[in-house]
DNA sequence: GGACTGACCAACC
DNA sequence: AGGTTGGCCAGTC
């Protein structure tokens, strides 16, 4: 399958890794992936997301939460976990992104 | 076989 | 302060 790139691998892994209570937005994913521009293969990866990915904790960089008809389960979700919201309905970045571990991505 | 689109983001004007 | 464009890669028409 086309999705066995090694980019989605670790779009899915590093979304695998986003500790509890806590939430990441795509281009910091694709950041970290090495494509500061690859958001929308983040987002791409994640509509095809394989099947235990918590790609609920995955939000837009503001805080918006998309993802058509399951945006709203998603942030129901994130409530669930202790994620704080804003009351523009987005989540609280500056207390709730995910801060990855460098021990865990640097080599 | 070419062009557009897509769960995005940030720079640029 | 707000709108537009570029860029990433792959899938679909």
């Amino acid at each position: 399958m086309s999705t066995s790139n090694p980019f989605f691998k670790q779009v899915y892994a590093v979304v695998g890794q986003i500790p509890f209570g806590k939430v990441a937005s795509y281009g910091q994913i694709a950041r970290v992936l090495g494509s500061p521009r690859g958001a929308r293969m983040v987002g791409w990866a994640m509509r095809h997301c394989p099947d235990n990915l918590p790609w609920q904790r995955v939000v837009m960089a503001d805080g918006s939460i998309t993802g058509g008809e399951f945006a709203s389960l998603r942030r129901d979700f994130l409530l669930s976990e202790g994620v704080e919201f804003l009351p523009d309905g987005r989540v609280d970045m500056a207390a709730c992104q995910w801060l990855r571990d460098n021990s865990a991505t640097n080599s």
